[in-house]
DNA sequence: CGAGATACTTAGCACGACCTCC
DNA sequence: GGAGGTCGTGCTAAGTATCTCG
């Protein structure tokens, strides 16, 4: 109800006449690229947008600061008070709280104050205090568009010759030589769907070309061409544009959410480019539309500036105010496939934050109930109803396996399954109530587990293959939602994936807390890390996080072998210089011997030292034990990472306090844990007690 | 109800910044 | 100080879950 009241467009309201004046009184301005009218619109595009503003908020105007343009005090002091940058988690912007406050941030030159006081006052009141809002006041600056694409004429081959392209042809043309030399050419489904759709832009004629006979390699070359163009680019040049990107970014990852700055997370509009869906995917190489404004919702506070759209001569399509959702700018993109894409604050927002510690808390508070929760479903397998032998089962493979809940897809995308939407053909019922698994889950992410269940649940599993097919579902009476309103039934809040949370990050206590008896206040630094990451590692097979190994493994592990050989040899050598030395009383040998590892045309150099002095030997084996040492522990743990991503655990599953107090327990460094960003996600639980536990 | 819409979280990969090792 | 490797971050695809509407 409220958010219904707080959706309509800008435009029904007496007061904002924005996108049509806009797109009506600008059609002839020149169109092209998002990153020029970021910074150059100034004055006269801009005396435009802001009549129609100052109309609306008073004088509301976002301007990106350039260097060259400081001489606007107004927007000098608007500017810091939103950017990104320098924003300080848990300080109020301007001191005192809420809306207020954040009025005073925005208008802290200007006059806009006044009148969205007003605006807020007259519907506002009611909806603050019930239903589920996320924010009072938001301010931000909307969203980044890519360029227009600007033609390199560089032509393609058609039968041996140079052929013309118009600009979207050549855009077009350009992405598909993009992908040249790279596993997506040999895709047939990728070739097929992008041949079609580039032949289509030849309307009526495109019956006349055989894509077969087109030959990119020119466009190929000349990308090859620019990328070492840009790399070669002068130190200073890098390094102007690194600044003017940061620029850029500070200026639209600035927001305000009642009162505190926050980052905006990713504002750059995804630019056009051949859609490249994993897996088996039916639309790959399919054009990725270009985004106009025209198409972008901008949502934000009724008192807040509307921001300016970068792009000359188009307009958003609509603002709106919806306070019970956390996105600040959403569009629909139907080019390659029906969606809807969102522009949220960034992961250490404060929204993100406290949706991210509601999650743990959902997950703790599983814990304290799956017991009874247990005994529940392990009930229901013995059921007599069909249905509920099947949610019983469903859950079990959830609870036990962190199998996701799988709902149901279209056939427009990869086929891929969770738990609800696995077929006969992915389980094979095994001896010794064993079960096997093996299908492709999200990501296309294949999932292969043997396990061995109970005997109701491996003899549920063998009634629900009978008299099916191969591709018959195996539970046939649930579906997603159908398993989530059982799982209500046993808690408040209860869903499938709140199970992942509670054993991912249950395993991960349990692990940790074998850190006693491991001997971890004996270990140095290093040691203990890799305690760390053994813990985290069971998190992610658990949850089946997978990565694909990398082209050169092999060749990196050989490396490291080799190394480990050399070292070894060297140790030998060292043992029978020092013997020789204790005979002869002084060492008659000291020398060096310099090898070279050769490798493929580059080298590496290792010198092996032999010392004058016993001590000297002895320390020098000590050395090399412990470079041995090293080495060995680093080609271990990369073989067992080969294949697996810790990195998802860590983000997404991982209750960040079970790390922070086991830090501090063992005096390790979070920063060793965990990278900037995801401190800057975990803040909340920075300062966690050390007899906290999941 | 069921299908599509909507909102938000979870996921792997490419790439570039940074770090290390001589 | 530069090449080679590592690692973090940005990007965007692909899930989950719930809501809405005919």
């Amino acid at each position: 109800m409220s958010s219904k009241k707080n959706t309509k467009k800008v435009s029904d309201s007496e007061d904002d006449d924005f996108e049509e004046e806009e797109d009506g009184s600008e059609g002839s301005e020149e169109e092209d690229s998002a990153e020029n009218s970021v910074k150059e619109e100034e004055d006269e595009e801009d005396s435009d947008d802001n009549d129609i503003k100052e109309e609306d908020n008073g004088d509301a105007k976002i301007e990106v600061k350039d260097e060259n343009n400081d001489d606007d005090d107004e927007e000098e002091e608007f500017k810091p008070s939103i950017s990104g940058n320098k924003r300080k988690n848990d300080t109020p912007v301007e001191k005192s709280a809420g809306l207020v406050n954040a009025k005073q941030v925005k208008t802290s030159g200007g006059d806009a104050i006044k009148k969205p006081v007003q605006k807020q006052q007259d519907s506002d009141d009611e909806d603050d205090e019930n239903s589920d809002i996320k924010w009072k006041y938001l301010e931000h600056h909307g969203v980044l568009f890519p360029d227009y694409w600007q033609k390199h004429n560089v032509r393609p081959r058609y039968d041996g010759k140079p052929f013309d392209l118009d600009l979207y042809q050549e855009e077009m043309a350009t992405y598909w030589s993009q992908t040249l030399g790279t596993d997506w050419e040999h895709k047939a489904k990728y070739r097929e769907n992008f041949s079609k759709q580039f032949l289509e832009t030849f309307g009526s004629n495109k019956g006349k070309y055989d894509f077969d006979k087109f030959d990119f390699t020119p466009i190929k070359i000349h990308l090859d061409e620019q990328r070492e163009l840009r790399k070669n680019r002068s130190k200073e040049e890098k390094n102007q544009e690194k600044l003017k990107k940061e620029k850029l970014s500070d200026y639209y990852a600035g927001a305000i959410l009642d009162g505190f700055r926050e980052k905006v997370g990713q504002f750059m509009i995804e630019p056009p480019t051949l859609f490249k869906g994993r897996g088996e995917h039916p639309k790959m190489g399919l054009m990725k539309g270009r985004i106009q404004p025209e198409a972008v919702v901008i949502n934000i506070a009724k008192d807040a500036p509307v921001p300016k759209c970068s792009v000359p001569g188009h307009g958003w399509s609509e603002i709106v105010h919806k306070q019970d959702v956390t996105w600040l700018a959403s569009y629909k993109d139907d080019s390659v496939k029906k969606q809807h894409k969102y522009i949220f604050l960034s992961a250490e927002s404060k929204l993100k934050a406290e949706n991210d510690k509601k999650k743990y808390e959902k997950a703790r508070r599983l814990k304290n109930l799956i017991g009874s929760i247990r005994e529940n479903y392990e009930r229901k397998l013995k059921s007599s109803e069909p249905i509920d032998r099947q949610l019983g089962t469903a859950t079990y493979l959830i609870d036990k396996l962190a199998l996701r809940v799988g709902n149901e897809k279209s056939e427009e995308e990869a086929d891929t399954v969770g738990c609800c939407s696995l077929r006969v053909e992915h389980i094979q019922v095994l001896d010794n109530f064993q079960i096997g698994f093996d299908f492709l889950g999200k990501d296309s992410m294949r999932y292969q587990n043997t396990v061995k269940v109970t005997e109701i649940v491996w003899k549920n599993m063998q009634a629900f293959t009978k008299n099916k097919k191969r591709q018959d579902d195996l539970f046939d009476r649930i579906d997603a939602s159908s398993l989530n309103e059982y799982l209500k039934s046993q808690m408040e809040g209860l869903t499938a994936k709140v199970f992942r949370t509670y054993n991912a990050s249950h395993t991960l206590q349990q692990e940790l807390d074998k850190a006693n008896e491991e001997g971890l206040d004996k270990m140095d630094l290093k040691d203990k890390l890799n305690f760390y990451d053994e813990a985290n590692r069971n998190v992610a097979i658990l949850c089946n996080h997978q990565k694909t190994v990398g082209k050169n493994f092999d060749v990196m592990v050989g490396k490291m072998e080799q190394r480990i050989n050399v070292y070894k040899e060297y140790e030998k050598e060292l043992h029978t210089h020092l013997n020789k030395c204790k005979k002869n009383g002084v060492n008659p040998y000291e020398k060096e011997v310099i090898l070279e590892e050769k490798d493929d045309g580059k080298h590496k150099m290792f010198v092996k030292k032999f010392p004058g002095t016993k001590e000297k030997i002895q320390e020098a084996i000590e050395k090399i034990k412990k470079k041995i040492d090293e080495e060995q522990n680093k080609k271990q743990s990369k073989e067992k990472n080969k294949e697996i991503a810790l990195g998802t655990s860590k983000t997404n599953y991982n209750d960040p306090r079970i790390s922070v107090v086991w830090c501090k327990k063992w005096e390790v460094p979070v920063e060793k844990v965990f990278p900037k960003t995801l401190i800057a996600k975990f803040v909340w639980a920075m300062d966690t007690d050390l007899d906290w536990s999941f």
